[in-house]
DNA sequence: CTGAAAGCGCTTACAG
DNA sequence: CTGAAAGCGCTTACAG
């Protein structure tokens, strides 16, 4: 690589100092400085082909206007696309994206946070997984500005911005109560993390509220391992009874298409037979036999609301927000 | 924010020159430097805290142990799978990612491209998008390392790690074949991109070669706005001919997606009356009434071989490495 | 075995 | 209206 041009380069050139350049380049003193003399170093500028060298101009200035993201795995549709609504509204305030999945790893997520702490990002966007208080609790410590986004930590005092996942839960049984059904079923993940508690808090609720009977049985708690093998047990499972489930709740997207997998080989009339509701959107459900109800989150606003929340906290003393936002129940069987 | 620790902050506290610190800490010199001070050094940085400020060594070293990756969109499962893959690479490596989503459109990964060399990014991966040649032929005068995924330009002379379109195709057509159809269609994106048009010429190779008709009415090129209506404008003009189409080719993930929803909805037999052969994976393949054949993408190899290339090119004088991976052809129905 | 010093490419108070 | 100079936090030849 050849040697870049630098704001020296120009003011020997020009025959100015750096100083000057510097101003010029960026439009400092604007009202002070010679006209000519601004246009002759933007000429040479150009002509140079200069460049902002921006790691210099961080390690100046303490700001590198990068956001680090850290999701469980940006192959997964949900976190590539709450991803792609990040990256678009970071741009819109100059912030640029470096990303990392932690495949709910708590030693992963450390090492990456680790490595973007050393590059200096300016804030951390972050889908925090199990057991994250103690790291949560060290970030604030360090003061780094940071925003969780899907996931809350009912005893970690900061700002995020998720669904409301209680009352989205909870909507979404009411409907299924509503079509009649008596005997719902729902299959999440076995896991602690809050906002997965709280899925199965309101299926939960609303069957009680309800007068609805609550089997333990039909509460399948999976693995993210092997999720194929395991819905498929739960279902498996679900279906031998002797009165089988007339409904169920898939809490979550991979969920879902591992269910459907399953049931699409099944002779079930979906979904006069089973009522199917899941989580979360994807492909699946609109190729599915008869297309599936969902939960549909707010992503948009999810991506929006951490940039803005993160961006706002970043400089200033950080206030903190905490967002559940509603989720929207998408009916295609009517 | 309080103030990092710095080297010379663990220079001082135990007593010695910064330049000893930093041999210490980056594990220089190591049968030179005095044991016990070494181990003194090591403690002091744990105690205070300290993390390497990366910018500063990148402003010094010149190296920022970044790559640059840009796709069309890291929303769209194929782009945010090879990102993952991607990300894992370079990590092996001690590269850290920072991404962008061109939306097929030059004037923003012109932009993208900018930011990121401001940045500067010791390397790109990208899927550029069509008449990208001017802003390739660029970055090679400017000898920036970069490695192309996916696509490829005839004209210009870099590395690439892409897929054998033409021969997927052409096998993928010959398959239908040898199963008797007679009346294959495909739907492609309309464009020149030579990847794209590769698919479309092994579908045309592979026809003529078997003696069989080929018309042009169903080669259909759509538009990527408005995909959904594109295709299935497409799909119905297909449908609509008195002797009707027997089997299909999608072009791509998103067309499949498109093309099944629009199928969905009809009383067609599938595969009996109508074999359908997509490119890439998709859930949708996997969900529709029968699951559909398709064109895999050795995806792995097409991220780790991009990272392998690119990570070479860095640094070392760059050979042009231009790599044509055979797809495999997954089939269902047997 | 260790340290003083230059320098990476910027920004920015300060001085004139 | 403009410039000399310090300094951000590192690395690394050079000297001893």
């Amino acid at each position: 690589m050849k040697k870049k041009t630098s704001l020296k380069d120009i003011a020997e050139k020009v025959g100015v100092s750096v100083t000057l350049v510097s101003y010029v380049l960026n439009n400092k003193m604007e009202g002070r400085i010679n006209k000519e003399v601004a246009q002759k170093i933007r000429d040479t500028a150009k002509k140079l082909n200069y460049r902002t060298n921006q790691i210099a101009k961080s390690l100046k200035t303490n700001k590198t206007n990068t956001i680090g993201l850290i999701v469980a795995d940006i192959s997964n549709p949900f976190h590539s696309a709450l991803a792609r609504i990040i990256e678009d509204e970071a741009e819109k305030f100059g912030y640029t994206v470096i990303f990392g999945s932690s495949d709910e790893s708590l030693k992963k997520s450390d090492k990456l946070i680790d490595i973007f702490l050393n590059r200096q990002i300016d804030g951390l966007i972050y889908a925090a997984s199990e057991n994250a208080e103690a790291q949560l609790e060290d970030l604030i410590k360090q003061k780094i500005p940071f925003v969780l986004v899907d996931r809350y930590f009912p005893g970690v005092n900061c700002s995020y911005v998720a669904l409301d996942n209680y009352s989205a839960s909870f909507k979404a049984v009411e409907y299924i109560i509503g079509k009649g059904r008596k005997r719902i079923a729902m299959i999440g993940y076995k896991s602690d993390l809050r906002h997965l508690r709280d899925r199965k808090r309101g299926y939960i609720a609303a069957l009680k509220k309800h007068k609805l009977e609550t089997k333990s049985i039909w509460m399948k708690e999976i693995k993210r391992e092997d999720e194929l093998q395991q819905v498929e047990k739960a279902m498996m499972e679900l279906m031998a009874e002797k009165t089988p489930i007339d409904a169920i709740l898939f809490g979550a997207n991979r969920i879902a298409t591992a269910g459907l997998k399953y049931i699409s080989a099944l002779p079930i009339k979906i979904p006069d037979e089973l009522l199917i509701v899941s989580f979360d959107e994807s492909e699946s459900l609109d190729l599915f036999r008869s297309p599936i109800d969902y939960i549909k989150q707010p992503l948009r606003e999810l991506g929006e609301e951490s940039v803005r929340l993160l961006l706002q906290s970043i400089g200033k003393k950080s206030v903190i927000t905490q967002v559940n936002l509603q989720a929207e129940l998408v009916i295609r069987n009517l």
